[in-house]
DNA sequence: GCCAACGTTGGC
DNA sequence: GCCAACGTTGGC
């Protein structure tokens, strides 16, 4: 099982949205890397819910993925944001995984998980780190599920 | 709102 | 294939 760290503005889509809602379809990642990640996600793989652009940046709550990547949607739709012209229906570009609501956790802010010397090494905290998508180890994860007790 | 860091684009 | 210009991310 992997485990995996996702970004979102919360003003665009919270954890409280995927709690009331249950499960969505992860669309609108526009990176490559995070693209990668993203298609390697099988289901029922752990993922940290974080909050970015907000004070304070934190996780939030644990989700989990309750289906593997398939076409992301958007990108076909010229109508949308995410609309991306070179992709077709034959070979699309981009790939959403369906992320299901799991648990609420004790929020734990950006700054914990900096003071926090176990978590040396995670490329959340990296300089210059502005992926959308992590891939955390296992001690990782389980060193921030226990921040959040 | 600022700005550092990074990714992408496109001219050459 | 280089690299300058531009756009975006996201913490502060």
């Amino acid at each position: 099982m992997n485990y995996w760290l996702v970004k979102s503005e919360p003003s665009e889509f919270s954890f409280a949205d995927l709690t009331r809602e249950k499960r969505t379809l992860w669309t609108g990642v526009r990176n490559f890397q995070a693209r990668n990640f993203l298609r390697e996600m099988a289901q029922g793989d752990q993922v940290l819910f974080y909050h970015s652009n907000c004070n304070p940046p934190l996780v939030a709550g644990l989700a989990v993925v309750t289906k593997a990547a398939g076409p992301d949607p958007s990108q076909f739709d010229r109508n949308a944001k995410y609309y991306d012209s070179r992709s077709t229906e034959e070979k699309p570009l981009w790939f959403s995984p369906e992320i299901g609501y799991q648990r609420a956790l004790k929020n734990v802010t950006l700054e914990q998980l900096k003071n926090c010397t176990a978590l040396k090494g995670l490329s959340l905290l990296q300089k210059g780190s502005r992926l959308s998508v992590h891939k955390l180890s296992q001690e990782h994860f389980e060193v921030i599920i226990k921040l959040a007790k």
